[in-house]
DNA sequence: TAATATGTAGGCAAATATGCCTATATTTTA
DNA sequence: TAAAATATAGGCATATTTGCCTACATATTA
């Protein structure tokens, strides 16, 4: 198994995010007012820029309507 | 999809959590000297005390060398 | 091109997680 | 049972995330 940093992860876990995003059809802003997440929130994450929380994530897969495990699938 | 609530979803996530440490055969201990975490962070999380991030389950998956998804397989 | 929609950047205060610590409780083993 | 190992509880200072905000940049559409 390979060893992947934390801000490598980060940043592809935010890739993955924002093409399972794109795929439900939702933009940042439609994803973040369903979550009552500030907008900003949604661009850092899928930038990589914050280390967010598996309740967020857990959150996002209850709106996007599909398994946390695939947001983590990459 | 059945909805779960923040804290039923980190309550779960740390049993879920607890039981691939112990199938590692990890103390709590051992797995926050490998982290480099505190000790009492791996209790919080286990408990579901804590919303820890994803880059924190990243790092715990690398050490107990399983697929981050399992983390969430649950 | 121009207008509109979508996303990025960054400052700041408040909320939350984290590390460090001591003490206590529970579980496992001799 | 007694001792040792493992886990829980909670306080406190520091670090990080988050919400709210304004401004700017990029992409999409008319």
């Amino acid at each position: 198994m390979e060893y992947i940093d934390d801000s490598a992860f980060l940043i592809a876990f935010g890739k993955n995010l924002r093409k399972h995003r794109k795929l439900k059809g939702f933009t940042q802003a439609q994803l973040a007012i369903d979550l009552r997440f500030d907008i900003s929130q949604i661009s850092r994450i899928e930038r990589g820029i914050i280390n967010t929380s598996i309740g967020n994530i857990n959150a996002i897969a209850n709106i996007l309507k599909v398994d946390i495990k695939v947001l983590f699938d990459f």
